[in-house]
DNA sequence: TTGTGAAGTGAGTAATCACTCATTTTTTTG
DNA sequence: CAAAAAAATGAGTGATTACTCACTTCACAA
């Protein structure tokens, strides 16, 4: 995916020029996909919950699979990019402030916090469909290594190289991050959405979990 | 996937004889389901790649959805509970060898490891849909609570008090072990399965990681 | 006011769905 | 071997599916 498709992605997600009862049928359809899954989801039920006609569905989604990848794809790129952003990673490297690998961990855990607690259903479906859609992986495989994965090794090897992360290669450094912080996620809002959690203490926690642990000894 | 290890997991678990297009049938279904998803495939194609009659499902199976309960089914107890027998747990406090975190975390990676390997399907099945049928998510429940937690419990708190385990609380050392084990078996066979993968490797260092964050400093 | 295109409608359609059941085939048993 | 039981069959069922299309309603510019 070249960046002027992307782009269009991102304009696309971020406009507003939707009709009243396209948003309700995007909101139907977010609601029932994360409940029963995009398989088992009707789009005569979507059409119901809407307060639509079935038809209005097919006037603006030419296909229920198309309804789908317009629901998942704005979430992914919300969700990798941000952070991720040229500007954001610069900005490591050249404001003291960030040059500490555990204030950074902070930064991103409580940033990305905020946008999944916002966001469960959303990426509920984009978990679940990701295993059996083409389209889902190929989207999400694009963003990931053109946007977010250049950025995390020019991170990673800075702070290899300052010492604060010790001697493992720098794909295993980011595949043990990223799964301490998405899987803290899952767990939280996925798994056990109603264990009493204290969220302040785990982030903390898991924080500590990822910097000790990749600390060279 | 070896056919053999697949059947012999599925005789072990229903402790039952099936007819030869019985097993015929549960190794269709797995197929497809993990291919597809449970609520895209249809019975007359498990029955079709199965060389079966559609109406031979409903003999063995009254629903669809006892079908694939009965395939779920074992693959909760077998993932979860022989590592956690009370055999095995009881060794860790008597046995010198065990008597080390490092340890004992390599030798439940690595049996678990081969065990995830040789289910990758049926794995994958148990994931995606543990997340729309109450029946699965309190099979698992009551698995997890009753068989796995007590005994990690125990485990945690006596590596605790030997000082190889840190100042977290133990369900937040569990959680974390258990996000990374999990984690890198999830990002190796159904993420990344194609990935060039240095299995002894990642496995070592995800035991490092573990270790080191887990540790009080 | 009127013309025009977009938005919205809902009855209709062929295909497919999970499941049934009367019947046939295979296996077991006495 | 014959009778009984169990396993397997596949055509048939009503319900539901994603999607179509001729039509109506709407917003708005000329």
């Amino acid at each position: 995916m070249d960046q002027k498709n992307f782009m269009d992605e991102f304009m696309k997600a971020a406009n507003q020029d939707l009709t009243p009862k396209q948003a309700k049928i995007l909101q139907a359809a977010v609601e029932i996909f994360a409940e029963k899954g995009y398989a088992a989801t009707s789009t005569s039920e979507i059409a119901k919950r809407a307060g639509v006609a079935e038809g209005t569905i097919f006037r603006h989604y030419k296909t229920k699979k198309d309804l789908l990848i317009s629901i998942v794809s704005p979430i992914i790129i919300e969700f990798a990019v941000p952070l991720f952003a040229e500007r954001f990673i610069n900005e490591v490297f050249q404001d003291q402030r960030l040059d500490d690998f555990e204030d950074l961990l902070r930064k991103i855990i409580r940033n990305r916090y905020q946008f999944v607690k916002n966001n469960v259903p959303l990426l509920k479906i984009f978990f679940q469909e990701m295993a059996f859609h083409a389209e889902i992986q190929e989207k999400f495989s694009a963003v990931f290594t053109e946007k977010v994965l250049p950025q995390f090794i020019k991170v990673v090897n800075h702070f290899k190289q300052n010492g604060q992360i010790g001697d493992f290669p720098t794909e295993t450094v980011i595949r043990l991050t990223i799964n301490a912080i998405v899987g803290f996620f899952i767990t939280r809002f996925l798994v056990m959405p109603d264990y009493p959690w204290d969220d302040e203490k785990e982030m903390e926690y898991t924080i500590q979990f990822i910097r000790n642990g990749l600390k060279g000894i």
